[in-house]
DNA sequence: CCTCTAAGGGTCGAAATGACACTAAGATCG
DNA sequence: CGATCTTAGTGTCATTTCGACCCTTAGAGG
């Protein structure tokens, strides 16, 4: 047993799936250990802190390598170091990360076409998540608290859509995000009012009458988050 | 030069000092470095992580070696871990805390009578900070930025206060942290509808209008925090 | 051509916000 | 004692925001 601290990085992943029944679901990646402690528990996507890179860069890395996907937004959720969190002791810089819905769907149809998706990750919706390693319940606990607030106040929610989108995909995001449905009227006020979304000229038709296309600002989008910089968080 | 990563914890400790000219003033402690890096140079008080000791628990107690005092608010900050942050590689958690002004103070006079104040300990005005070691410049700044948006949705401006106050005295702490006058009637109107005043049936005399002392609700402050536990986050 | 459905805009009352006037009450000074 | 000053605390009112709900628009599909 080792008398040292040792540092590991791990990120709450979070996309939207298309269920069955229709509606939009919070889903995330999880990990099977293969190794003790909690060998054969699932858990989330992370790996030590090596001694040249920084905890952002970490968490990036082992989120491409477990999903093959780029972030669109990414942040660190906390700092998790109590003393009997793990059986040795382990400081986890956790951060959670939005993936575009888009973006997963490619890839897995990618998985699919070349036969080898990665084998020991799994995708989990949140409302029906297994048993986790550590504590890593409660973290995913708190990263959907975190998303759930910044979603009021912030433009996170496009983290989860392609580069076009119309006011529905916005507010579907933003009902499966709170759990509850939102007035499509009001909703397209408040969006609208914000600044966040630049009109585009064309329309997504195909059903009914057609939505106008937005795209997200992203000169205001920059604001919200304090005097920490590009390099401690990313937005894409 | 060693090749592993090393976990220190540091804080951010806030409390409001009475400037001469009569307002508050936003002052934190530094402790004056006597080692290589930057040596003879201010920085944040903090110390090691050790291996059978939390994060929060060495928070509190560099704080309370550097000021002899226990925080009314305790709260982690971020962590900090860029790879060129420090000569060696250091990750450091950092917390933010609020002291009582007048637990600072009565602390100061026992150290007045005593004769033996700490002497690499002084406390600073955050606007005029002196030069600071590593990155605690930016870690300041953050914790300002937060400080100031917490007080907005949370009752934190409490922690500067003692147990009985006066609105007069609450508005004071916010008018500090914010940096600008608030309207003493819509001050009142806003925080007697959040429900986290009690009033008492006790008033502060000496001049004028004698003011309503006030107690904080400590039942409601405990819920705007998220699913992260006491054990994580400390109000008294 | 009629109907269905979602897009998008308008209305209206409730609630929150901000500016500001007004009353209450002790301190101080003549 | 009484006038006045200063701060505590209340009231008012216009503006803005929020939520609920209705109405019109426009393409899809019979």
């Amino acid at each position: 047993m080792t008398r040292s601290i040792r540092v590991a990085v791990s990120t709450v992943i979070l996309t939207l799936r298309r269920s069955e029944s229709g509606e939009a679901v919070l889903t995330l990646p999880l990990v099977l250990r293969t190794r003790e402690p909690f060998a054969d528990q699932w858990a989330l996507p992370g790996g030590w802190l090596t001694v040249d890179e920084s905890p952002v860069d970490a968490a990036a890395r082992t989120l491409a390598e477990t999903t093959g996907l780029a972030p669109s937004y990414l942040e660190q959720l906390y700092a998790f170091g109590a003393v009997d969190r793990s059986p040795t002791r382990v400081v986890s810089i956790v951060y959670w990360a939005l993936l575009r819905q888009d973006d997963v769907d490619a890839q897995s149809a990618a998985h699919l076409a070349s036969g080898h998706a990665p084998e020991n990750v799994r995708w989990f919706d949140v409302g029906a998540l297994p048993e986790l390693a550590f504590d890593h319940v409660k973290i995913v606990e708190y990263a959907l608290w975190r998303l759930r607030n910044k979603v009021g106040y912030s433009g996170v929610a496009h983290g989860f859509l392609p580069a076009e989108f119309t006011l529905a995909d916005l507010r579907e995001a933003y009902e499966a995000i709170l759990g509850k449905t939102l007035d499509p009227a009001n909703f397209r006020r408040q969006v609208e009012a914000s600044g966040n979304l630049l009109p585009t000229d064309r329309f997504r038709t195909g059903s009914h009458r057609p939505a106008r296309l937005y795209r997200y600002n992203t000169d205001v989008a920059l604001a919200d988050r304090g005097p920490l910089g590009p390099e401690e968080t990313s937005i894409r």
